[in-house]
DNA sequence: TTATGCAAATGACATGGGTCAATTGCATAA
DNA sequence: TTATGCAATTGACCCATGTCATTTGCATAA
């Protein structure tokens, strides 16, 4: 096998992804699909715990996670952190970058993780030749602004419970989303990464999910849930945001 | 006066305009500002606490203040709100209608307001042949974004203080950037939208510009204030987010 | 000038969830 | 198999804020 062969085998294709029509290529055409494929390196891997990017870096390209999960935040100068997302395989994260060309938040993984990483520069300039590829992008964006306005809304008026059920519901979905059992999944993240995303304290975590388990509305060991009364968890969340923000 | 010209004196221009260096056409070339110009219809006029747009409505374009200010909020089933921004003139609003093309939060004025409105369709024609204008585009995006993060970082992490002094420093720095004293402004908004954008009660707000006042870090009367010790109100804010949120 | 109404301020009290300090339960290594 | 270490759980206590009720202070209209 000569090198170019070889190159060719290596490159990634987001045609033979498995995860395409969960990730920026959704809906493009195969024309389209392949002349963003010809920018997009092969999938790096990084082992559990290990930092994408931090506050003032260059800011590259859109990442996209293929296995495994990342986690976005922001840290006070007296270290407290406050998770903005955690990224589940087929979701993108690195927007924070776009405003002043370099990162202004963390991004780490929460597991053994590959991801993708597309060039901006590259995909502005299909941007100019392919109206359809703009569009996608505007709903991306729009996407994460959604996401984190769902999020202020959870940390500014929701109860310690209420903001459990919202997290349970959007991480079923998302598994669901996947085609995976929205029911019964195993959680990437740890109890303390779940307080903080969801601003409350490890241990009010803890006694949720014992008071959860007591109401009979799910099972919980570690990091695997089985939801048993989807119903009440929904009945939990009284907010009136569509639960589409995914 | 026949209607021709009637028309071109009614037509808003984005380069006379007074705010035109603060809001979206800041950095295009008289060329590319001459073409977008040519989409903006004029500028519209409502009163103080009127709806500009609600969730489900369609997503027509982006807003810009030109005078007065107005706020985005959610809302919870049981009607409390969680305001998301604070749009001052020379902002822009209404991106929360990119991802479905309809609007997801509400949009309501704080006083009597001006606004133009940024036809997206237009503006997106633009895109393709104007890489400036795309580059805009994104910073803007980006921004929003970032603002956002801010935001849960203070509703996530911060004290109810912190909330408040961040908020002030976020105001002041944004009337400094119109050209106006930063030290002394009136509040656009109410007690009610500072506690509901900060995530706290208002009379948690009343007790803590008390509080301000007795520290003798700021004067408040009603709307009025000034502030009198602007370093004091920066060390209350122990967070590492660079203040360049604006 | 006085009446009316709403925003803001103030005081008294209650509580959700934070903090601190052990304890328990895996998972990995020796 | 036992030791080690970290994540998760649990219990006891407490405090920053929320809630409720009342008063104060403007601004507008009669």
């Amino acid at each position: 096998m000569n090198q170019l062969q070889m190159a060719k085998q290596l490159k990634v294709s987001c045609e033979s992804c498995s995860l395409s029509d969960l990730c920026l290529p959704k809906g493009l055409s195969p024309f389209e699909l392949e002349k963003l494929d010809d920018y997009i390196e092969r999938p790096r891997k990084l082992e559990a715990n290990t930092q994408i990017y931090q506050p003032g870096e260059k800011f590259f390209g859109i990442y996209a996670v293929r296995t495994g999960g990342v986690k976005t935040f922001l840290t006070k100068k007296t270290g407290e952190q406050q998770i903005l997302g955690f990224h589940l395989p087929g979701e993108i994260f690195g927007l924070d970058g776009l405003e002043h060309d370099t990162h202004r938040c963390y991004a780490t993984t929460m597991d053994n993780t590959s991801y993708c990483v597309i060039p901006f520069e590259r995909l502005d300039e299909l941007c100019g030749e392919l109206p359809e590829l703009r569009k996608q992008i505007y709903k991306l964006f729009g996407h994460e602004l959604n996401c984190d306005h769902a999020h202020e809304l959870l940390l500014g008026q929701q109860t310690a419970h209420e903001r459990l059920a919202t997290f349970l519901l959007s991480i079923s979905s998302r598994f669901k989303h996947r085609g995976f059992s929205p029911n019964s999944f195993m959680l990437p993240m740890s109890r303390h990464d779940i307080a903080c995303y969801l601003g409350i304290a490890v241990e009010t975590v803890s006694r949720l999910f014992k008071s959860f388990h007591q109401q009979g509305i799910l099972q919980i060991n570690r990091k695997q849930v089985d939801i048993l009364d989807m119903d009440q968890l929904r009945e939990m969340v009284a907010n009136c945001e569509d639960s589409e923000s995914f």
